[in-house]
RNA sequence: GCUCGGGUGGUGGAAUUGGUAGACACGCAGGACUUAAAAUCCUGUGUCCUUUAAAGACGUGCGGGUUCAAGUCCCGCCCCGAGUACCA
């Protein structure tokens, strides 16, 4: 028998108990509520894991094993995103088939989580690259192209039911919205006779035009240095999210997945879901709706209207210009002779803009005025049609009318070019409106014809009712959401299951899937240019048509991962119906909020689609959801001091953090000269003005509390094994840094480092005891001792010194019991409220006082295991067992707490609260005595009571009266 | 600029949602055990006045307010972090 806490024998033996005996594997069981607990699954990198990654896992970890403890039958699996670029990077650069890599990254991610002891159930696992799992990838991709979104029923249906409208109605064209739900669709009117007659090849085409997953001829986001387009939330600031590669717009023939058809959806189904609101904020923003109204503009002299649209169709009053992007279609037709040229060359200046240059550059004003003008709608007056780029031509109708008084933007553009101002909003702050613009979110239309009195939203609405009445225009809603480009010029992906015939696409028939990722000999672009699958030798569909040679993007993978661990190993459809109808939808999704655009606006709009198709029966993938926050590094640095005496030669010392002041120079040079004589029983001969002060980032392994360890400095790097140093106190303090975590900055901590010194049951408690989970921290390796220290401790409430089991089976002290209560009580609140790092205090706290009560009470301590099992699996199983349970403790039953036990801290007692509620000061002491010890009583409070005075409130905090509210 | 978070000891962070601010842990200081170290245990530790103690005063970014009672609620500022951006 051991008589210390050994963690390494320990977490060996259980994690190996717990796979061989299939412990977290778990079946649908219609007996036991179901709960799901969902991981945002990694994509396996070379690097492996850092200290970082497994915070959320650890998190979600304790849930599911919480819950399993309170009787639900949890599902609890993990997976591996496992097509991404980083791989394909690698292949291009070394020839390494990005299969082969990928697959030793996630043995290498498997081993790392597997040593912190998840409970996960790895019977279900899944990967994105796995021909197995992207079958049915592409099934759905099948099933969005072979749809289309029916506006009437506001949701998604087969396309059948679009031809069949086509063989009976025909199509009334563009303004048709019963068929386009708003959508542009750039084909003329036809009938229902004018539709059989067009021919398969037309027919296909107009039908591209309808379907969920089509393609088009559009402005993508180029990145050349990676060969592909990337989306929207792929682009951070004009470069590439991944690499950092500019970005520049491109038109090209894409695939692209009509996400915008359920903005609407997407946007109110938010309201019902228990997310963070920062996180359904940004979701709201990216989706970004915007009501207003559309309005024409007539132009002089010419036989075309310009639409523009405006939110604010109150402030129409105050047009006193229009201004169109530089791609505006109309631009050519209306510009005057005069101003060709002018014209002419600023839209061409403004095409050479990278998107770049044009967000950097967002202050400099510039446009110019086209010649034309439009008639006022409503006063009639010339307004001048101006060009500019603070107009986008992806945006609306892509030309907005130009109200200076209450918009910045129209504001500097009239400033610029001496344009009129006119204020039409007046909401009682004198303001000068030649200074500067205001935006009237409030106030009362002024100068506005029949607008005016008016407040802002009363006149919005009124305007756009007249421009309606009059036939200007009408009201319209605005989305700032773009349909997402499905197709990636890329080999590491899922080839996208679609055939050419006469130039038409045509989906792969279903019993043909998987259609499997070919090998090729490079994995770059072919020379005529096409994307690397161009490379495949013989690759046909039926060995006839060829197919389409762009793969599907990394979040194709990931928009429905969720529900192939319901039925990992279904090859009849993507998950069994009955699995769907028992897992229903993740209950708890734990993840990173960088996903909030991307992974979770694409997993909610492919839930959202399989829902209407009847496939699943919920239509969000997500309950409830949780960012885990971010674990940064904390960097250690050294100061390397070079002094260069009068022959030119260096002398390079370090000098302990105290010498250096906050600007990273020598505090006092004199004193740390004199130290460094002292210290190292030289004498430096001194220049003063060639010293320089170095700042090193230090390996953090080789630092415990921020103090260096000479010797393996010394040996660290070959040119500082002869380092000297000047210390404080006979150490070297090292100064510190919060940073990212990264090997270039030599912060980086594996988990396998701290488990292999501390334990993974330390490790885990400490994630959770660093601060509350959602919130970006830097790691810090301090402090993790208190945790072990903890477990130690709980370990001796077990054994005595000579590794004796003193536990025994006796009546509980009362004392013991209020203990554990409190902490059985304490921790279900954590847990079920995430404040994990709470519950950790809590624990030590109650060992803390079991062992000052010296609790050698069996079923004292059993109970407290299960509570603490959760957090540290492995220590508890090994404690559980060794009091001679036969069953994993993980089928153990969460204990219930007694409220007798539970001392109450604070107490306040009513006696009339504005006449209701009336009692008298007898019963009210009566109530209060169980928890006011009598001498408490004595003194001052009963004088007050003694003056006659009834108390309304008896204010008892830990046992004495505090206060008495008179 | 807009939106959402957040400012509490030397440090990470608690605080029953209005009830003794600083739990718990780290660090630091002192002590016990030990030939010594490690490990372990005990004591102290917000600031100020005070030889010490008792006792007190001040303390949750700043300024005001509500309340018997404010870290918590209200008003006005300052600072930090995250997201987003010529979106009309």
């Amino acid at each position: 028998m051991t008589n210390e806490y050994n963690h390494k024998e320990i977490e060996a033996r259980w994690q190996q108990y717990w796979a061989e005996n299939k412990i977290y594997e778990v079946k649908e069981d219609p007996n036991k509520p179901k709960y799901y607990v969902l991981d945002m699954f990694p994509y396996p990198s070379g690097a492996g894991l850092h200290v970082g990654h497994p915070l959320g896992y650890i998190a979600s970890d304790i849930y599911s094993r919480y819950k399993r403890l309170r009787g639900y039958n949890v599902l609890h699996p993990m997976g591996y995103d496992a097509f991404g670029l980083p791989a394909e990077q690698y292949a291009i650069q070394t020839g390494q088939h990005p299969a082969i890599t990928t697959e030793q990254n996630i043995k290498r991610y498997r081993k790392q989580m597997d040593k912190i002891g998840f409970s996960y159930d790895w019977s279900r696992e899944v990967r994105t690259s796995d021909p197995a799992y992207y079958r049915w990838t592409q099934w759905i991709f099948l099933q969005l192209f072979n749809s289309w979104f029916n506006p009437k029923n506001n949701k998604a249906e087969p396309i059948d039911t679009l031809v069949a409208l086509f063989e009976t109605e025909g199509f009334k064209g563009t303004n048709d919205c019963i068929l386009t739900g708003g959508i542009e669709f750039d084909y003329p009117a036809f009938s229902a006779e004018q539709w059989k007659k067009f021919g398969e090849v037309n027919q296909q085409k107009i039908l591209l035009g309808f379907r969920l997953a089509y393609l088009s001829e559009a402005y993508v986001n180029w990145c050349p240095a990676l060969g592909t387009v990337l989306s929207n939330d792929e682009v951070k600031d004009g470069v590439s999210e991944r690499g950092g590669y500019p970005v520049e717009r491109k038109l090209m023939h894409q695939w692209s997945l009509r996400i915008t058809v359920y903005a609407d959806r997407l946007l109110q189904d938010l309201d019902g879901l228990d997310w963070t609101e920062s996180l359904k904020e940004s979701q709201r923003n990216w989706i970004g709706k915007s009501q207003g109204a559309s309005l024409f503009f007539k132009i002089q002299d010419q036989k075309f209207d310009i639409e523009v649209f405006t939110t604010r169709p109150d402030t129409v009053f105050g047009v006193s210009f229009l201004v169109i992007a530089p791609e505006h279609e109309m631009l050519l037709a209306l510009v005057s002779p005069d101003r060709l040229d002018e014209v002419m060359n600023y839209v061409e200046t403004a095409k050479n803009r990278s998107e770049r240059d044009r967000q950097s550059d967002v202050k400099r004003v510039s446009g110019e005025f086209t010649g034309a003008y439009a008639i006022h709608p409503f006063t009639g007056k010339e307004v001048p049609i101006w060009v500019a780029d603070y107009v986008l031509g992806g945006y609306g109708t892509g030309a907005v009318m130009g109200v200076p008084a209450h918009d910045s933007r129209d504001h500097a553009f009239a400033r610029h070019f001496n344009l009129r101002i006119l204020q039409v909003i007046d909401n009682g702050n004198n303001h000068n409106i030649l200074e500067s613009s205001f935006d009237a979110k409030e106030g009362n239309c002024i100068n506005s014809g029949f607008l005016n009195g008016l407040g802002v939203k009363k006149a919005i609405k009124k305007a756009i009712h007249e421009i309606e009445e009059r036939g200007l225009g009408k009201g319209k809603t605005n989305f700032r959401l773009r349909d997402a480009i499905f197709g990636r010029q890329r080999y590491w992906g899922e080839p996208i299951p679609i055939y050419y015939k006469d130039g038409v696409p045509y989906p792969v028939e279903e019993k043909d899937l998987p259609i499997i990722l070919p090998e090729i000999d490079k994995f770059l672009p072919t020379e005529d240019g096409d994307p690397p699958l161009g490379r495949a030798a013989n690759w046909k569909y039926k060995g006839e048509y060829d197919f389409e040679l762009s793969t599907m993007p990394g979040w194709a993978g990931s928009s429905w991962y969720f529900l192939r661990y319901m039925d990992p190993k279904n090859s009849e459809s993507f998950a069994g119906k009955e699995a769907l109808q028992y897992w229903q939808q993740v209950d708890l999704y734990l993840g990173g909020s960088e996903h909030a655009t991307g992974h979770l606006l694409y997993v909610r709009f492919w839930t959202k689609f399989l829902f209407d198709l009847g496939l699943i029966p919920a239509n969000e993938p997500a309950k409830k959801l949780i960012n885990q926050g971010m674990i940064q590094g904390r960097s250690n640095f050294v100061f390397r001091i070079d002094c260069y005496n009068g022959d030119q030669k260096t002398i390079s010392f370090f000098a302990s953090k105290g010498y250096i002041d906050e600007n990273e120079s020598i505090k006092n040079i004199p004193i740390l000269f004199a130290e460094f004589n002292k210290q190292n029983q030289q004498k430096l001969s001194l220049d003063f003005s060639k010293i320089k002060v170095v700042k090193l980032n230090v390996d953090v392994n080789l630092v415990e509390n921020d103090v260096l360890n000479q010797s393996l400095f010394k040996q660290w790097r070959e040119d500082f094994a002869e380092a000297k140093f000047v210390l404080e106190d006979h150490q070297y303090q090292c100064s510190w840094e919060v940073e990212k975590m990264s090997k270039s900055k030599w912060n980086v901590v594996t988990p396998d480092f701290i488990i292999e010194q501390y334990g993974a049951d330390t490790l885990r408690m400490y994630e959770m005891f660093l601060g509350p989970l959602e919130q970006s921290k830097p790691w810090n390796t301090q402090g993790i001792e208190g945790v072990q220290r903890f477990l130690k401790k709980l370990w001796r409430l077990f054994y005595d010194a000579e590794g004796k089991l003193k536990v025994v089976d006796e009546v509980a002290e009362k004392n013991a019991l209020k203990s554990l209560h409190k902490t059985i009580k304490k921790v279900a609140e954590d847990v079920e409220n995430f404040s994990f790092n709470t519950s950790v205090s809590t624990f030590m706290i109650c060992v803390n006082e079991l062992s000052d009560i010296k609790c050698t009470n069996k079923q004292v301590l059993k109970d407290f295991l299960v509570v603490l099992s959760p957090y540290a699996p492995h220590i508890c199983e090994e404690l559980w067992r060794n009091l001679g349970e036969a069953e994993s403790i993980t089928k153990a039953v969460y204990p219930t707490f007694e409220p007798k036990y539970l001392e109450e801290t604070s107490f306040s007692y009513p006696i009339s609260i504005n006449g209701k509620h009336r009692t008298n000061i007898e019963f009210a002491l009566d109530a209060a005595q169980d928890f006011i010890e009598q001498s408490v009583l004595a003194d001052d409070i009963v004088e007050k009571w003694l003056e006659g005075k009834t108390p309304k409130k008896i204010i008892v905090v830990k046992g004495k009266i505090v206060n008495l509210v008179i």
